[in-house]
DNA sequence: CTCCCTTTGAAGGTT
DNA sequence: AACCTTCAAAGGGAG
């Protein structure tokens, strides 16, 4: 249980619906400050690169006589791995595919301002693969994880030109002040306890335990 | 032990 | 040109 107090959420809740105070959460305590200048970086090595999590996928890659070159990471990627430790910690969630929906929907919150240190961290780390790696594509990989099947056969909807089942929808409220959002009716509550809101992140409080909710704190929804 | 889940973006292939 | 496919990270959960 993290402990967040009122005060450090924000003072005031924006809104109270349905026995919930909302607040809004100041942007800035949801993300890492800004890390000191990093020291100039050590060329990559030029060897292989080697799956540091022992769970992830070895398929292939470890019987190569070429070494594994793993994709630059992508400005998304870079903003996941920066603020997931955040994440993980403010909403007590520990499963990847969970943070990952909380981060996508904090990504898409961002401005392209607050976007681009990521864009020109990822096009740096890029131009520096290329150059280290002459030559190789992102092609080489392919197949080296087993291949990805759409679950279009198991569930049929993790197919690309198949839609997703429609998630519970968020609904703007038809007269909220700071908060853009409200819970949808209706909506079988799961376990994440924010929606981003603009730039900035509503967290939904119950009044019962303000100022931070138990894992009984109801609704998140996806647009 | 290995893969799935889940996200966005990039890259390369296909239509 | 538009679309499709794969893989980058992460770690709990499932088989």
């Amino acid at each position: 249980m993290v402990n967040v107090t009122a005060a450090e959420v924000n003072q005031m809740p924006v809104e109270v619906l349905d026995a919930q105070l909302f607040y809004e959460l100041a942007q800035d305590s949801f993300f890492l400050p800004s890390p000191p200048p990093p020291p100039p970086p050590p060329p990559p090595k030029a060897t292989n690169f080697v799956f540091p999590d022992k769970k992830k996928r070895k398929t292939g890659a470890q019987d190569s006589s070429r070494p594994y070159i793993k994709k630059p990471l992508n400005a998304f990627m870079l903003f996941m791995k920066e603020q997931r430790p955040v994440v993980k910690a403010q909403f007590l969630h520990k499963d990847s595919a969970t943070v990952n929906k909380i981060m996508g929907q904090m990504w898409k919150s961002l401005s392209l301002e607050q976007q681009e240190k990521y864009y020109e961290e990822s096009e740096r780390l890029t131009v520096i693969h290329a150059s280290t790696y002459p030559g190789w594509s992102c092609r080489d990989n392919y197949g080296k994880k087993k291949k990805r099947v759409w679950r279009s056969a198991a569930t049929g909807f993790n197919n690309r030109s198949t839609p997703a089942p429609v998630l519970p929808a968020l609904v703007h409220a038809p007269s909220a002040s700071s908060c853009n959002w409200h819970e949808a009716p209706q909506v079988e509550p799961t376990s994440v306890p924010f929606m981003t809101s603009g730039a900035s992140l509503v967290a939904y409080v119950p009044l019962s335990s303000s100022p931070w909710p138990s894992s009984s704190c109801p609704t998140y929804t996806q647009l």
